[in-house]
DNA sequence: GTCTATATCAAGATAGAC
DNA sequence: GTCTATCTTGATATAGAC
């Protein structure tokens, strides 16, 4: 699955970032192909021989948006100490990285997919359904686990309709109380 | 604004429900003016007297997400104690309500406004920054508050994109973790 | 206040050259 | 693998009757 190169970026790649930066830009709706292919550096011939259909680019988003977060989940495994509600912790922190890092873009996939088709986000549910099943087994605290959770996709919604009312230390703040939820829990 | 006469809806209000229900059945990008007047049952012709252009519907249904939630949280104001982080929680239960009451369509008003023009969330913008400015004044555990306010946030995005695994039971579930978190604090 | 008819335009997709 | 040219459809918006 992972196509890039040394060096160059596949095209697949570039136009993949283009519709992503273009979705933020314009708006998931205003999404054209033609658009996509000149912010990628290339005709709507060359778009559609990489992506067959508009609904072939939007799954290729979507595709990259479950890959990217399931890699940064797996790289955050081997570096994160075992814990009070390990899996919370990864599944937040991956989230957390992808809505704040310069990877935001990708999260906009799912604008673009809602907007056209809302079963392109088919593959997304089985990984949220997954996910809560993987919270259920092995959390904690599971409410804690939930709320957590929870609140980084309500952080990450509002970062990606681009409402965020947050600043960088706000967003600090945030992670911070976010581990501390999930490692001392909900008072009592 | 409220424009509900006893008895009968008005077209505007016919046709915000419309447009609010084609969202969540066949996606923002896909909402057509054609569609939304047979729906809302008038023709495309009567549906541009009460919005002479698209944009002129959109607006309409941002800012009636916008009413709806305000009208709900000052109506909750008068049925809560005064307590911790009342704004807090008068906020959360408002959010709460909307996206798991019959008017949960509403909320999709904010998918059409992102299809087709971002800065069509300008007011809604606008209402966020006033009420990260309102929990920061009066709430006596900020942190706890922000992170209620964002999962119900993140539950409202979920929902809103019927991508939600939550069951009824897991939603109460949430709703009591959401309310224990904001009376009692995180742990030390 | 709501209707029909129509002008206008833009977008997705195809075909075939290079 | 990428390009240009073209076909076809469907959506917004206008004009004017009822």
């Amino acid at each position: 699955m992972l196509e890039s190169v040394r060096g160059r970026k596949s095209s697949r790649e570039k136009i993949l970032d283009a519709a992503a930066e273009l979705v933020s830009e314009i708006g998931s709706g205003r999404l054209t192909l033609e658009a996509v292919a000149e912010r990628a550096g290339l005709s709507k011939g060359g778009l559609l021989y990489n992506f067959p259909t508009k609904e072939a680019l939007l799954q290729g988003m979507i595709q990259r948006l479950i890959d990217q977060v399931s890699a940064e989940k797996e790289a955050l495994r081997g570096q994160t100490a075992s814990g009070r509600n390990l899996e919370a912790r990864l599944c937040t922190s991956a989230l957390f990285k992808m809505c704040s890092g310069k990877t935001k873009d990708i999260a906009t996939g799912m604008l673009a997919a809602t907007s056209e088709n809302p079963r392109l986000l088919d593959p997304l549910r089985q990984v949220i359904r997954d996910t809560l099943d993987t919270l259920r087994a092995t959390s904690e605290d599971l409410d804690a686990a939930l709320l957590a959770w929870l609140a980084v996709e309500g952080l990450s919604s509002y970062e990606m309709h681009d409402i965020s009312p947050f600043s960088d230390e706000d967003r600090e703040r945030i992670r911070k109380a976010i581990e501390r939820l999930l490692s001392k829990g909900i008072a009592e």
